[in-house]
DNA sequence: GCCAACGTTGGC
DNA sequence: GCCAACGTTGGC
């Protein structure tokens, strides 16, 4: 099993919709690197810490997992009102695709950005990397751990 | 294949 | 709103 972090505006798409929703489509994902990463190396059950970006308080908010067996065409690539529409990704040929991610739970302590940043043991993760903007990114099993820790949830 | 121009992300 | 970092586009 892998781990991940994903990150969502909340103004976009909020931890509280995913947890009112269930669950949802990761649309939108218009990096090859991320989506690669949803094709290729997320499977079903992997485990989803759920960031909240560009916001005052930028953090970790919840927790999600992958609910897809394989990911399918990122149908808001043909949608013309769509913020997302890219006419490079026809039907015939789809250039981004996404997975389903189900709500697990809200956390009740956010683990914020510059908690993360002063945890020792967490200095590798790729959030606090300078530059790093991949909205989808792995984790690793010992930081997922150290988050979880940190938000007082048990494992 | 190089690289300048442009667009986006996302913290602050 | 600013701006650094990065990705993409497109002319050559």
């Amino acid at each position: 099993m892998k781990y991940w972090l994903m990150k969502s505006e909340p103004e976009s798409y909020s931890v509280d919709r995913l947890a009112k929703e269930g669950k949802t489509f990761w649309e939108g994902v218009r990096n090859y690197q991320a989506r690669n990463f949803m094709m290729n190396e997320m499977k079903k059950g992997d485990k989803i810490l759920f960031y909240h970006s560009n916001t005052a308080e930028p953090a970790v908010v919840g927790l999600a997992e992958v609910c897809a067996e394989e990911c399918v065409p990122d149908f808001t690539s043909w949608d013309k009102s769509s913020r997302y529409y890219d006419p490079k990704s026809p039907k015939e040929k789809p250039r981004w695709f996404m997975t389903e991610v189900r709500f697990v739970k809200k956390l009740d302590k956010p683990v914020t950005l510059k908690d993360i940043k002063n945890m020792p043991g967490l200095e590798g993760m790729k959030l606090v990397r300078k530059g790093m903007r991949l909205s989808v990114q792995p984790v690793t099993a010992e930081e997922y751990a150290v988050i979880l820790e940190m938000a007082g949830e048990k494992a």
